[in-house]
RNA sequence: GGGCGCAUAGCUCAGCGGGAGAGCGCUCGCUUCACACGCGAGAGGUCCCUGGUUCGAUCCCAGGUGCGCCCACCA
């Protein structure tokens, strides 16, 4: 009935199928407490796929989640899809380049029109990835951030904190991203070293001789100059200050300033200031009162009079060429420096100026910061818990308007007198005058506005569901370093200010797998691995264990090493069960251990699932494998099962029940990690599912102290047999579980006695020399010095054993 | 430029004040009645460098060197 080697293909895929269809994957499904355990997957891109981080954040979010329904949890693994704003135009928008045509000749309403219809054929996969890792997300409850439900959250967001009076508008330098022609927040920008050139031009005095020279990247940008700036204390240009230059091609007389935050040791410690067209030129423009003139256009190129329509590139060209001409162009230098570029297109970053909608975030942060002193919210690890406090403390206003077409379009509506009504539902009459011509403003909402409310927004708040009432808030988030400031922070912000209650407890910050090669994973470079093409060649239990083991490192390099070991445990534990099986006879789980190994086993499953118990809630994943990777070969196989063999062949029923009862816990402390083969071995003996069965109980008081003894001298004398050839005097228990494991008439030892006596003997001196330094013996604590003179006694018995 | 982290066996990594460990790889021997995705035996290490603290340092502290990641408006 069971094959000789464990092969996770089919099996795991058809309990995958029988969980779902069972309701297994279900909320609350095999609760037996009211206690909630609660988990929100990080909504992936509707168009994303699987890839290496969501399979190692999978494989973290279902361990804790089977491992708390299995304790009788009433357990929510909350699944769904964002919509992912600019990242989907991005998508929709090539493929209509591709086809000759564009989101402008289709019109706003054909393009969204069109990504729905895309979305519904190719979108949403990702879910059916994660089934087949084993992930057990309650699937009949997905959510998209662009449900109608969904969207009154959204609104209603809005409209709470324009009531707050936090919403406003602003004229400000954004960074413009020319390809999407939208504005991105900082956080969305890309920094990409490029080689680019230092132009060093003189801008001469307007009264009398001599310049001022000034360094630039982008000469183009000098028609839309307003002022020379240079640091206040920066003595070449003392006398400068107060005087005017003369812009090169602009012919424009401009004041020199002074300000501090100009770098007096970057290229000649003069700064030409372009408030329209650098975010530090504009704030040193606006704190002096300065114009801000403005020279490119939303798509990238000049509209200065005599140069419309350009490309900045000509337009510097020419700059050049003028100030060559005019004997201004001091030199010009290699430079490589990092430009800002869009994290969709990697176009480079326009800094404009354009009006937008700001979220004041002074007050809306301050619950927040106080939550995470306080600890009521922990990321893990705790270096990333300052990070995150920091980045709240730090945060400037939240830029929330899109110039895009595919999300949440604004709920503010503008009247023909300019009156401003932000409401939900749509309003009919403007507030202020009553005119009921409205015009809906056309911007959208920053993708991450949304996200901020998925914890509640899933579970159907503003309305007051019961869901909402059971499952908010919840308990874990598990995410990435770099969303860290766009996402989690916004939860936490978001649920304090809607519903008074931070959304989960504790945030799981993982590693970020990177290729074996140690470079990043990305497709672009050829260096990512399929998490599927993994699942297919080892399993998907192997693959959650391989990730796991991985886990604990920052930047871990994936290891198809570590996948292959916890194929390997899956396929061990297969076998042991399978040699327990064959003999079980009759015999029924029964926990009645007598043999002393049957004792000492039942304790180490005991200890471990005491470990697991202390591991889990400090999220150390990769000790938790390796901790059942031991157990399962070192202690279950190579100690437990070879010591019994010999009763099971003689078809001791006795011996078969309690090997099936050690099998059962074994089977369960596996189980979070491992769910497909543990699920397929309890099957062999069980019509229930030990998904939902209880975890492990601790176990009664069972006298182990023998048990262990016996255990390690059969251990002991396993070691010195091997190294010396010689099998040391036993007696009782030892001796015979040494005789079942170790077989000396078996095992052909090609140890040296003689070897061994002498590692031994300077073993005792060691310990004889340390316990004999009075400072050790007084310094040390008496527990080191305790297992110090146990070391000793051990050793010379060991000698005297192999007749030392 | 700021922050975080890492340097231990050929590789990937645990350990982190008192005997240098695991998995893989390698060598040798086993098709032994659960498992060759196995069993047994072995080789392989100035625990990055220099100081300091300590009876004792791979582990703690300081400095150095070399990497990695996140963040950042030096034109």
């Amino acid at each position: 009935m069971m094959e000789p080697r464990y092969d996770p293909h089919g099996v795991e895929e058809r309990w995958q199928q029988t969980w779902e269809e069972e309701g297994l994957y279900r909320a609350g499904a095999g609760a037996r407490t009211s206690a909630t355990y609660v988990i929100c997957v990080p909504p992936p891109n509707v168009t994303g796929e699987l890839h290496m981080g969501h399979a190692l954040n999978g494989a973290i979010q279902d361990t804790l989640v089977r491992w708390h329904r299995m304790r009788g949890f009433d357990t929510l693994w909350q699944p769904g899809y964002d919509h992912a704003g600019i990242a989907t135009q991005n998508v929709v928008e090539r493929q209509l380049l591709a086809e000759g045509t564009s989101r402008r000749e289709l019109g706003r309403e054909a393009f969204v029109s069109r990504t729905w219809g895309w979305l519904e054929q190719t979108g949403r996969t990702i879910m059916g990835q994660f089934r087949r890792l084993g992930c057990s997300l309650d699937y009949s409850r997905e959510r998209f951030t662009m449900d109608d439900a969904y969207i009154d959250a959204v609104m209603t967001f809005f409209v709470r904190l324009w009531e707050q009076g936090w919403i406003y508008r602003a004229n400000r330098i954004v960074n413009w991203c020319p390809y999407h022609q939208t504005a991105i927040s900082d956080l969305e920008v890309d920094h990409e070293e490029v080689d680019d050139v230092l132009t060093h031009a003189r801008y001469p005095f307007a009264d009398g001789g001599g310049s001022i020279t000034i360094a630039t990247v982008r000469p183009a940008t000098m028609l839309a100059d307003v002022a020379v700036a240079v640091h206040p204390d920066d003595p070449r240009y003392r006398d400068a200050v107060g005087q005017e230059v003369v812009v090169p091609v602009a012919g424009r007389r401009v004041p020199v300033i002074a300000d501090a935050r100009v770098d007096p040791a970057f290229g000649t410690g003069a700064l030409k200031v372009t408030p329209g067209h650098d975010p530090l030129d504009f704030e040193i423009g606006r704190d002096h009162g300065l114009p801000v003139l403005t020279v490119i256009g939303p798509d990238g190129r000049v509209t200065a009079p005599g140069f419309e329509g350009l490309e900045q590139r000509d337009v510097d060209e020419r700059v050049l060429a003028w100030l060559k001409e005019h004997d201004q162009l001091e030199k010009r230098e290699n430079y490589r420096h990092a430009v800002g570029t869009c994290a969709r297109c990697h176009s480079r970053i326009e800094p404009l100026v354009s009006p937008q909608w700001w979220c004041r975030m002074d007050e809306l942060g301050l619950p927040a910061i106080e939550a995470l002193r306080a600890d009521r919210v922990r990321f893990h690890p705790s270096s990333q818990h300052r990070f995150a406090i920091e980045s709240l403390e730090t945060a400037p206003d939240w830029c929330v308007s899109r110039q895009l077409w595919w999300g949440h379009q604004i709920p503010i509506w503008t009247c023909p007198d300019g009156h401003l009504t932000c409401a939900w539902p749509p309003p009919a009459a403007c507030a202020e005058c009553g005119s009921s011509e409205l015009e809906r403003d056309p911007d959208v909402l920053d993708t991450w506005f949304s996200s901020a409310l998925w914890p509640f927004a899933t579970l159907g708040w503003p309305q007051q569901t019961p869901e909402l009432e059971r499952y908010y808030p919840g308990n874990v988030s598990v995410t990435a370093r770099e969303i860290i400031r766009l996402w989690e922070n916004r939860m936490i912000f978001a649920g304090l200010f809607l519903l008074g209650d931070v959304p989960f407890t504790d945030v799981i910050i993982t590693s970020t797998v990177m290729a074996v090669d140690g470079r990043r994973m990305s497709k672009s470079l050829g260096t990512g691995i399929d998490p599927l093409e993994a699942v297919a060649k080892h399993g998907a239990d192997a693959t959650r264990y391989g990730l796991l083991k991985m886990s604990s490192q920052q930047d871990p390099r994936f290891s198809w090493d570590k996948l292959e070991e916890g194929q390997k445990l899956a396929n061990k534990l297969w076998n042991v069960a399978r040699l327990i099986l064959q003999h079980r006879g009759g015999a029924k789980p029964e926990l009645a251990p007598q043999a002393l190994e049957e004792i000492w086993i039942l304790r180490r499953i005991d200890e471990t699932r005491a470990e697991v118990e202390e591991l889990l809630p400090r999220f150390d994943f990769a000790h938790l494998v390796e901790s059942l990777y031991h157990l399962v070969f070192d202690d279950f196989c190579d100690w437990y099962a070879e010591a019994i063999k010999p009763r099971l062949n003689a078809s001791d029923t006795a011996a078969a029940g309690t090997a099936l009862a050690a099998l059962e816990r074994l089977l369960a402390l596996l189980h979070p990690v491992m769910p497909h083969v543990t699920e397929e071995i309890w099957a062999q003996f069980h019509d229930s599912r030990l998904m939902v069965s209880p975890w492990p109980e601790p176990l009664a008081e069972l006298d182990g102290a023998a048990a262990a003894e016996a255990l390690r001298r059969a251990q002991d004398a396993a070691a010195i047999f091997r190294r010396s050839g010689v099998a040391p005097a036993l007696e009782g228990d030892a001796r015979r579980i040494f005789a079942a494991v170790v077989k000396p008439e078996r095992v052909k030892a090609n140890g040296d006695v003689e070897a061994e006596r002498a590692r031994l003997r300077q073993e005792v001196a060691r310990a004889e020399a340390m316990l004999a330094n009075e400072r050790f013996v007084q310094g040390a604590p008496a527990a080191v010095v305790a297992a110090e003179r146990d070391k000793l006694e051990r050793y010379r018995r060991e000698l005297e054993a192999i007749g030392g």
